[in-house]
RNA sequence: GGGCCGGUAGAUCAGCUCGGAAGAUCGCUCGCUUGGCAUGCGAGAGGCCGCGAGUUCAAAUCUCGCCCGGUCCA
C-alpha cells in the first residue's frame, strides 16, 4: 500500500479540500464538498441521469475541443493521435491508452517526447470487455483516452502531482461542475513493470478520469524510483461527452448519426426510462457473467415493476442497436490505421467486430450492409479526423469484402447444420458437435439454432468449454544468450557514405571469431536486408550483425592477426552489396507500386532480401490476379525508368512523424531517439535503416517471379531486381526457346502447341487404357469359356506378372466362372482367388490353406490376393485349394 | 504463434470407424419424346481420391511430414 503522504497535496491543503474515508468500500479521498463517501458506483449510484452536471450539453467533438484547448491555454501542446494499431511495438496489437504512445523510447529516455507538457486525445482499442459492450451502458471497444502527459526528469521538471491536480480541477470547475459533485479517490496504480500512487475522479458515480504518478519501477528488489518521472493521465472523452448531456447511456450520448440512422431503420428508439434504469444498474456491478446479467435484469424489471419480459423487449433491441455502432465505429480506425481482417494477430479482432456487428444487425431484422453504419461515422468523423474521409472507400470495400465472406462462411454452414442433422436422426445436437460447429466452423449455438430443425440446447458455460480446449501449454521463454559486448558504439560509414567499398578502422575489441571496430562499412543484418560479406586485412568477413549499438564483424581464418589497438583495412563484397541495395530500393518501389495499385489498405508486413531474391509481404484481403501482378511490376519499372532522385537521412522522429505521419513505419517497431527515413521523392517514404540506390534508375529493373498468399490477409510477392532480374529473364528465354525447338515451334507458338500436344496425349492415354482393359476382359471371357461353368485352378502360372493377372482376375470375378485360383508368373508369384457366389466365400476358403503354409494376404468373400515367396509354393497352394473346394461341394 | 475441421468428376458432396474392383446429385455431350421450348426417358464423357514418404499381400481409407482452404483462441 502506498504511503498515504504520496497523497498528501499541497493544493489540496491550500483549497481547503478535506481527507476522508468512504464507508462503504474504506477507500481515502479528497473532496471539497460535504459527501460522506467517495462517490463511486456502488457506493453512490448514478446521479447525473437526466440532470447533467456541467452547464452546457456537448457533442464529442465540442467535448474534445473544449479539452484540448483548455491544456493549451494551460501551457500544454496539442499532439495528434497515433494509430490504433501500435506500429511502433511489437508487444501489443492496439493502442490501449495514451500513454502507450511513449512506452517504450521516451520513456526509456532514447527519445524525447513530441512535446513537454503536452495534451492529446488518443483513439484506443480494448477487447477484453467486449461481451459487456452495448449493456453496461458505458462499454466501448474503441474510445478516445483525452489527456495531459508531462515528462520529468533530472534536467527538466515540468509539473507532477499537486499541477496536475489544480489542472484537472480546473477543468472541471470551467466545465461548471460543482464541487459537491466531485472527488479524488486515492489509489495504486501498476502497469508495465511500472507503479505509483493514482487519484481516481469521481464526479456523481461515474469515474471521469485516472491521475497517475509513474515514480517506480517494480523489480525483484521492490519499488525502485524511476530517473523519469512521468505524468500519465487519462479522462474519458465519451464519458465527459455522456455526463455533459445527462443521456440515459454513454451510446446515446455520443454515437451520433450512426445511431439515429439505427434507429430510423428499425422504427426502434427505446424506452428512455427504463434504458436509463438498466444503464444505472449495470454500472453498479461488473457483467462477467451470463449470471450477473440476468440478475441485473431482473433487478432493473423489479425496480421499475415492469415484467421481466417487458423489459428484454425494451433492451435486447436497444443492445444490438449498440453493438453495431460501437464495432462499426472501432473498425472504421482499425481499418483506416492498416488493419487486414483476418484469421491471426489484429486482423481476427477486425473480422471478430464485423461478425458480432453483423450478427446484431441480422437479430435486428435489419437488411442493411454494415459498410452503411460505418460510412455514417465516417460522415461523423470526418471533419476531425480527415485521414477517414481520404480513406473512405478503402474502408468501406473491407468491410464489404469480410461481410461477402461471413456470408459464405454462414451458408457453408447451413449445409453443414442440415448435413449433420440428418445423421442425429431425429435426435438434439450433442455438446461436442456444438463445440465442433463454433470452434471449427465459426457457428456459434445460436446460429445453429437458427438454422437447426431438431432443438439446441446450449450449456451455461459452453464458451468455458471452447476456451478449455485452446489451453496450452506453457512456452519456454527463448533464452537469447549473447556475448557481453562493453565497447563504444561502432560508427556506420555506410549511413554518411552507402557507397563506401573500402575504409579503415581500428579493431577495439575481438570477442571469440568476431571482431568489433571502431567503425565499419559492413552493414549488418537487418530491415530484411542481409548482411555484408567482404574482407578485413585479407581475412575473409563471412557476416556482420548489430549487437546494440555495435557492430560485430564474423571473420573466418586466424582471427588472432586482428589484436585490439590495430589500424585494419576493410573491403566490401561489392557486388553482392550493389544487388542487395537494388533488392531493397525495389521492395520500396514495389511496396508503392502495390499501394497505387491496390489501394490505400496495403501495408508491408514483412520483407527480406538477399543478393539472389527479395520478398516484400503486403496486407491484401485476397491473392493478386495475373492483372494486379502485371500492374504492380509495370508501375514499379515506370517509377525506376523515371530515376527519381532517392534522400536517405536521419530526421528526429517526432519531426518524421509529423512530416509523413504513420505511414513511415511500414517495416514495424523502429527504434531510437532519430530514425532514418528513405524517400523516393513523389512515391514512397519509409522510415528505414537499410542501404539505398541514390536514384531509382539504379534498380535496373524490376521482374515480379512469384506471388502468394501467405496466409489469410497477407500477399507475398517474390521479385528480383538489376542482375538477378536479368538473369531471370534470360534464363527463362533460354527455357522457352529450349522447349519451342524440343516441339520444332516458334517461342510464340508454344501455348498452343503444348495445349494439342496434352489433348493428344490424354486422348492416347485413355486409349491405352481402355485397350488394356478391353483385352485383360478378352483374357477373362476366354478362360471362361475353357472353364465351361466349372472352377478354375491353374497349376501352371499365368503368362502375365502380377499387375496384369490382377486386373484379369478382377474381371473374372464377373464371368461365368464360380470360383478360381491363378497366380502371376513373377519370381515370388501373387495368387488371385476369386469367387463369384457367397456360398463359396473366397476369404474363409483360403484362410486355413494361407495359415498352413505360412504365407501372408487377404481380402473379401469374392476376392482374395496372396503372395507366394516361389512358383513352386503357388502351385501347391493351388493344389490344395483345389482339393478344398471339392470337399466343401 | 497455437488448437480444431476440411481437400474425392466442372460444382456440391458420400465413401474413410472396421483397408479389398472410385460413387451420388446437379451440370455437360449425344439420342429418344415434342411443331418448338420447358419437362420426361435413355446412353455417354468427365478422376494423379491435394503432394510426398511409411505400414501392408493390398491404401481414397491407417501413420508421419508438407502444401492449400476454413475456423476458433491469444
Amino acid at each position: 500500500m502506498t504511503d498515504a503522504a504520496e497523497y498528501d497535496l499541497r493544493f489540496f491543503h491550500d483549497n481547503s479540500f478535506a481527507r476522508r474515508k468512504c464507508p462503504k468500500c474504506g477507500r481515502h479521498f479528497w473532496t471539497q464538498g460535504a459527501q460522506a463517501t467517495c462517490g463511486e458506483t456502488p457506493c453512490e449510484p448514478y446521479g447525473f441521469l437526466g440532470k447533467p452536471p456541467m452547464k452546457k450539453g456537448m457533442s464529442l467533438h465540442e467535448m474534445r475541443e473544449a479539452y484540448l484547448s483548455y491544456f493549451e491555454r494551460n501551457g500544454h501542446r496539442r499532439v495528434a493521435r497515433y494509430p490504433i494499431t501500435a506500429r511502433w511495438r511489437d508487444d501489443v496489437f492496439f493502442t490501449q491508452a495514451s500513454i502507450y504512445d511513449f512506452q517504450p523510447w521516451v520513456l526509456n529516455g532514447t527519445i524525447k517526447p513530441p512535446a513537454n507538457p503536452l495534451c492529446i486525445s488518443q483513439t484506443c482499442a480494448r477487447f477484453n470487455d467486449i461481451d459487456n459492450v452495448g449493456r453496461t451502458g458505458s462499454h466501448f471497444t474503441m474510445f478516445e483516452m483525452m489527456a495531459h502527459h508531462a515528462f520529468n526528469t533530472k534536467d527538466e521538471q515540468i509539473y507532477f502531482k499537486d499541477r496536475t491536480v489544480e489542472l484537472c480541477d480546473g477543468l472541471l470547475k470551467e466545465l461548471g461542475i460543482t464541487p459537491e459533485h466531485i472527488t479524488y479517490i486515492e489509489a495504486d496504480w501498476e502497469g508495465g513493470g511500472n507503479s505509483g500512487p493514482c487519484f481516481e475522479v469521481v464526479v456523481d458515480g461515474v469515474e471521469l478520469a485516472t491521475l497517475v504518478f509513474m515514480q517506480y519501477a517494480e523489480t525483484d528488489k521492490g519499488k525502485v524510483p524511476l530517473p523519469m518521472k512521468v505524468v500519465d493521465t487519462g479522462y474519458g472523452l465519451e464519458r465527459f461527452t455522456w455526463m455533459s448531456q445527462g443521456a440515459s447511456s454513454a451510446y446515446e450520448a455520443v454515437f451520433g448519426p450512426a445511431l439515429a440512422r439505427m434507429k430510423r431503420e428499425t422504427g426502434f428508439s427505446g424506452d428512455k426510462t427504463i434504458l436509463a434504469e438498466y444503464s444505472k444498474m449495470s454500472g453498479m456491478l461488473n457483467l462477467d457473467t451470463a449470471a450477473d446479467l440476468r440478475a441485473v435484469r431482473q433487478n432493473v424489471a423489479d425496480a421499475l415493476g415492469i415484467p421481466l419480459g417487458r423489459l428484454m423487449q425494451e433492451t435486447g433491441p436497444m443492445e444490438s442497436i449498440y453493438v453495431a455502432c460501437d464495432h462499426a465505429r472501432a473498425l472504421m480506425f482499425l481499418l483506416n490505421d492498416g488493419v487486414m481482417p483476418s484469421n491471426v494477430k489484429a486482423g481476427y479482432f477486425a473480422r471478430l467486430l464485423i461478425r458480432r456487428a453483423l450478427r446484431s444487425m441480422a437479430s435486428l431484422g435489419l437488411k442493411l450492409p454494415l459498410s452503411a453504419i460505418v460510412e455514417e461515422h465516417i460522415g461523423f468523423y470526418k471533419p476531425q479526423f480527415p485521414e477517414v474521409g481520404e480513406n473512405r472507400e478503402g474502408i468501406l470495400k473491407l468491410v464489404d469484402v469480410e461481410e461477402e465472406r461471413y456470408r459464405e462462411t454462414l451458408s457453408k454452414g447451413r449445409a453443414l447444420v442440415s448435413q449433420m442433422e440428418s445423421k442425429l436422426g431425429g435426435k438434439g445436437f450433442s455438446v461436442d458437435a456444438l463445440i465442433e460447429l463454433y470452434d471449427s466452423h465459426g457457428l456459434n449455438p445460436e446460429i445453429v439454432k437458427d438454422f437447426a430443425k431438431v432443438p439446441v440446447d446450449v450449456p451455461d458455460d459452453f464458451y468455458k468449454q471452447v476456451s478449455a480446449r485452446h489451453i496450452k501449454p506453457a512456452k519456454d521463454a527463448e533464452a537469447k544468450e549473447d556475448v557481453a559486448i562493453d565497447v563504444p558504439p561502432t560508427e556506420m560509414l555506410f549511413y554518411k557514405e552507402p557507397y563506401m567499398r573500402e575504409f579503415s578502422a581500428n579493431v577495439l575489441q575481438v570477442f571469440g571469431n568476431e571482431v568489433a571496430l571502431d567503425r565499419t562499412a559492413f552493414y549488418p543484418e537487418g530491415g530484411g536486408q542481409e548482411s555484408d560479406a567482404g574482407t578485413l586485412d585479407g581475412l575473409k568477413v563471412l557476416r556482420a550483425r548489430k549487437v546494440g549499438a555495435v557492430v560485430l564483424h564474423e571473420i573466418e581464418g586466424d582471427v588472432s592477426k586482428l589484436k585490439a589497438g590495430k589500424t585494419v583495412k576493410g573491403g566490401i563484397d561489392w557486388p553482392r552489396r550493389r544487388q542487395l541495395m537494388r533488392h531493397h530500393t525495389g521492395a520500396h518501389i514495389i511496396n508503392a507500386a502495390a499501394r497505387m495499385v491496390l489501394g490505400k489498405h496495403v501495408w508491408q508486413a514483412g520483407a527480406n532480401k538477399s543478393a539472389e531474391l527479395a520478398r516484400l509481404d503486403i496486407t491484401h484481403y485476397q491473392s493478386l490476379s495475373k492483372k494486379e501482378i502485371a500492374e504492380i511490376e509495370e508501375v514499379a519499372n515506370r517509377i525506376v525508368l523515371d530515376d527519381i532522385q532517392i534522400d536517405s537521412a536521419f530526421m528526429e522522429r517526432s519531426a518524421a512523424e509529423r512530416e509523413h505521419g504513420f505511414r513511415l513505419y511500414q517495416g514495424g517497431a523502429v527504434p531510437g531517439r532519430d530514425i532514418r527515413v528513405v524517400h523516393i521523392l513523389g512515391e514512397d517514404v519509409e522510415a528505414c535503416g537499410g542501404t539505398h540506390c541514390a536514384r531509382t534508375g539504379e534498380v535496373g529493373l524490376l521482374k515480379i517471379t512469384g506471388v502468394k498468399r501467405i496466409q489469410d490477409g497477407i500477399v507475398r510477392i517474390e521479385f528480383k531486381a538489376g542482375r538477378a532480374a536479368y538473369d531471370h529473364v534470360r534464363d527463362e528465354q533460354n527455357h522457352l526457346a529450349k522447349a519451342a525447338e524440343t516441339l520444332g515451334v516458334q517461342a510464340k507458338d508454344l501455348p498452343m502447341a503444348i495445349e494439342r500436344l496434352m489433348d493428344e496425349h490424354r486422348g492416347m492415354r485413355k486409349q491405352v487404357e481402355n485397350s488394356e482393359k478391353e483385352s485383360w476382359k478378352k483374357i477373362a471371357i476366354e478362360e471362361a469359356e475353357k472353364s465351361n461353368g466349372e472352377p478354375l485352378f491353374e497349376i501352371s502360372p499365368f503368362p502375365y506378372e502380377r499387375k496384369k493377372v490382377q486386373e484379369i482376375s478382377k474381371s473374372m470375378v464377373s464371368t461365368s466362372i464360380p470360383f478360381f485360383g491363378i497366380y502371376s508368373n513373377d519370381e515370388k508369384p501373387t495368387i488371385f482367388i476369386g469367387s463369384s457366389s457367397d456360398k463359396i466365400p473366397a476369404d474363409v476358403l483360403s484362410k486355413p490353406i494361407k495359415e498352413e503354409m505360412g504365407l501372408k494376404g487377404g481380402g473379401d468373400h469374392n476376392f482374395v490376393t496372396i503372395t507366394a515367396p516361389s512358383q513352386d509354393i503357388a502351385a501347391d497352394f493351388i493344389k490344395r485349394l483345389q482339393k478344398k473346394v471339392e470337399e466343401t461341394k
